[in-house]
DNA sequence: CTGAAAGCGCTTACAG
DNA sequence: CTGAAAGCGCTTACAG
């Protein structure tokens, strides 16, 4: 209703200085008083913050940037394609951004197609503290550029040369194993792997090796044969759930992608998970729960919670070297009638 | 391999000073070539560029924030709950983090859920110079502080009072008016609307009643009876499905929101969109096209286009008045088998 | 426990 | 067309 700029000039906003006049202290002691880095007695503290809130008072970003060689922002370098799956996105960034708001910090959001040049760029600008890159890829240029910054930088994702990197992912060998240990567990002798398709193993999604290492051993060791069915493309995934049901058997899948297709192509052919079919698969707990999988749960907010431990952790001590890799476990959570499946072989 | 932090102390990274100093200028001829503010002479202008070349200078964030008064950074508020469909609100995001770019700024990301004073923080703290609201509600408090702050604020959506507010969303009127209009066409003389849930009515969601009311009107103006169908859950989908198909008729049906249940609701009891019923919806280009679905398609990308033209007009000139709600028209695509649909009646 | 002052790295009048 | 200098609003040695 009114003009954004009644009085003809900005509203300026209170500086610090106008703090310490209000309070009769000097500059360096409110900002002090904000920082805790050096004791100051009760009686001037509770004066300092009663001028801070009279005066609403917020510390300019830049400014503090520039005196204080941080920024209290953290980037994050995010895959914007929806084919990654944009719900799971979504989750591993809300967690991000929480994480950094606990600790008064703030989230630069930077689009994975700027590619290394994104992170030169928020480091060369002194735009942040620190960088999560996430979905780093096997070979992955950003690597590279990552050891040469004077910055940390973790990424989610374990890239092909990870020593000396800040590095995490969700353990996906681990949950190969425990999705092909589950079905042979149901007695399974064969095992139909639902896998991802040329491109995702093109892209050097990270991930995609690992996974199927997991799941190759325990095949291995457990004697169950393991077919993999790579869907050409999203149009093929009803192809492949036909290959694996045509062995006539009670079959027991494994799947990692396209779930909702599979349970429709499965549906559609009159199988009925937990009683004409044993299927598991890599999920989020929601899509375990709304699709009553056993699930090798991929939880995003566990990823995101300990790397953001790993990113403070780096910003408190810039001494600590690059911890390597680290995993957060599989679990499997077994749900709704898969639960007490039993196949007919 | 290297330790981070090899000669023991941090790499500086060049400043103007270094630059001006390279290229034999002052650095206030630095930052005018940088800025283009005033004129400088080719000769002076390539000596200057090959300094900032060669040094691989970048220009601290901070440093011209506190100096120049605008920080090169929009703030945009996400509701990070996935239910909002977290797909379109990646491409809304997308767009904006790319518009941003190509003016050279950079994005902030802050979650819906610091409400109004997530929104005087990062104003207050001079992190943005405006920011964009996605998703704001009919009422939400949001406005009366966006209309207090001394930086532009731009909603995605249009608040109950949107006077003076700079606002802009996708015409759901229009929309809810043309989806009608079609199944009219189509011969329809009761239309069944699968719409919102309750809770998304309780939230204030602040398309739902600009949709039903374009809807309302058309049906009015063409003599068509509209059945609404409000799921009262996820659960209660298919029953709001079973309620439209228990007329007998070949159903003409608006779909808002759960596509992929309605339409597997819809096969489950024999139903062929096209040939066995008429649908229609509201979805974005890619959900239309995968689903061969006639729909009022809603371009997140467009809406965030325009948004974000907003932003810069008012960031460019801060004597621009609040310019009221602008609506990105509807436009009906059709696509799939249900182009050619009749209905029995 | 507190203050006065230098300095972070830019931009922008002011002056020529 | 260009330069010298003030100043943006903080933090942090330095001093007491």
């Amino acid at each position: 209703m009114t003009f954004r700029d009644e009085e003809g000039d900005m509203p300026k906003g209170p500086t610090s200085a106008d703090v310490a006049r209000e309070a009769g202290v000097s500059q360096s002691t409110v900002s002090y008083v904000m920082s805790g880095k050096r004791p100051i007695s009760p009686e001037t503290r509770r004066r300092v913050q009663e001028a801070i809130d009279r005066l609403t008072y917020e510390p300019h970003a830049g400014a503090r940037a520039l005196a204080g060689h941080r920024t209290s922002t953290i980037a994050v370098v995010v895959p914007m394609k929806p084919e990654a799956g944009a719900q799971r996105l979504m989750m591993f960034v809300e967690e991000i951004v929480l994480a950094a708001r606990r600790r008064d910090h703030d989230v630069l959001l930077v689009t994975a197609d700027e590619g290394p040049a994104g992170l030169r760029r928020v480091a060369g600008r002194s735009l942040c503290d620190a960088v999560v890159v996430m979905e780093v890829g096997t070979e992955d240029e950003r690597v590279a550029v990552a050891r040469s910054l004077p910055l940390p930088v973790v990424f989610i994702g374990i890239p092909g040369d990870s020593t000396g990197l800040d590095c995490l992912d969700f353990d996906f060998e681990g949950a190969g194993g425990l999705l092909v240990a589950e079905l042979a567990d149901l007695g399974h002798r064969t095992v139909d792997v639902l896998g991802w398709g040329p491109d995702a193993v093109a892209q050097g999604i990270n991930y995609v090796p690992r996974f199927e290492r997991g799941a190759r051993a325990t095949a291995a060791e457990r004697g169950v044969e393991l077919r993999w069915h790579r869907p050409a493309g999203e149009a093929d995934v009803r192809g492949a759930v036909d290959r694996a049901l045509d062995s006539g058997e009670v079959p027991g899948l494994v799947l990692v992608t396209a779930i909702p297709e599979t349970l429709r192509a499965l549906s559609d052919r009159g199988r009925r998970p937990g009683r004409d079919a044993d299927v598991v698969g890599l999920a989020t707990d929601s899509e375990a729960e709304s699709y009553g999988l056993t699930a090798a749960s991929t939880q995003p907010r566990d990823v995101s919670r300990r790397v953001m431990e790993r990113v403070f952790a780096l910003i408190d001590d810039d001494t600590v070297p690059g911890r390597g890799p680290e995993l957060v476990p599989a679990v499997l959570a077994r749900r709704g009638s898969t639960r007490a499946a039993r196949p007919a072989g």
